[in-house]
DNA sequence: CAGCCCATGTAACGCGTTACATGATTAG
DNA sequence: CTAATCATGTAACGCGTTACATGGGCTG
């Protein structure tokens, strides 16, 4: 149930289907992924409840485009969200269920061919998400302090994805060398 | 597309519906879950395209039991999708989700405990993994080269759990950190 | 005999992806 | 003029969860 929850928030500041979509590719990736033909039902959901107001703001130049605005209503959903704590969801991670049946392979290189584009999958991900993570700390100047509130919680999301990748990471290495010695 | 191989994979050892949902709570929990209702569909799917085989266990004790098993074609599907390479699927964090949004909370005292609780329910999870992560170790006189196959591989995917978890762990007590500084 | 675990399933509903449909603007 | 990007949406289908339905056996 968080894909509303996400909207909500982010709609704080006012944009539109198409430009919410930008930002679950761009920022969101990290946490949740979402598509156009998600977002735009959900919306249309959303300001049905009051939780959202839109505003058509075509005209000038480029086509015409609704542009959505969380409601005090919405708001106040969210910090529900939030206050209820912590939601857990199930993890669902294909290349660990992958890893775990990998002995179905019987050739031994099979195995470790598998592991080392895992690995290079994994440590694409890392240096995308850490060159981020590096250039926001070096326009700071007393980082992470000198951040404003919304700043500095986005920025958590960000620390724990470089954080966590780098880990995974690690372990793929591992195994790696963990698979080689087993010839 | 996963909980197809998954079952595929693992009901090269012959098992129930009802075995392989325990399975799930219990060990693969760390990557995967399903429920029943979504299990007994599937084994009947897999069965009509000939990619498992059933055989009715009932009589002798408790109620009547179908034991599915792999057939050859299933298994020549687990190492296709093995040979395809590792799959990517989205994560979705609801708690990061969450995170990133927390300023919408005005009160410090409320983000604050947002983190102290997410940050138990972490280390709730990395003891659970770590324990039995440290039992299998301490069982083998040579870990992990002594183990089999099978059971190596089985083992890659804990010590992933345990690697992450414990990064993701630190990194909530960091978190606490930094927003106690921010008062 | 009450409550729990074993065991299998169906139904309703919501979430999520892929494909389809439409049309404007912009850059090469 | 063609391809990419901007922009909004619907339809079909599959995945996943919750609730419902049924019944046997085991333990206190």
């Amino acid at each position: 149930m968080s894909l509303k929850h996400i909207l909500l928030g982010e709609l704080q500041q006012p944009k539109s289907g198409y430009d919410i979509k930008k930002k679950f590719d761009q920022v969101f990736s990290n946490f949740w992924s979402a598509e156009l033909s998600q977002i735009y039902p959900q919306l249309k959901k959303l300001t049905e409840a009051k939780m959202l107001k839109v505003s058509d703001a075509g005209s000038s130049i480029g086509p015409s485009k609704k542009v959505y605005q969380t409601t005090e209503l919405g708001i106040t959903e969210v910090q529900k969200w939030l206050i209820e704590g912590p939601q857990q969801n199930p993890e669902k991670i294909s290349y660990l269920a992958q890893t775990y049946f990998l002995n179905t392979l019987h050739s031994h290189q099979q195995k470790l061919d598998f592991m080392i584009k895992l690995s290079k999958v994994i440590e694409e991900k890392y240096n995308f998400l850490n060159s981020a993570y590096q250039m926001r700390k070096q326009q700071e100047v007393n980082y992470p302090e000198s951040l404003d509130d919304e700043a500095f919680y986005n920025n958590l999301t960000l620390l724990m994805g470089v954080k966590k990748l780098k880990a995974i990471y690690e372990w793929s290495l591992s195994c790696i060398k963990m698979i080689e010695k087993r010839v």
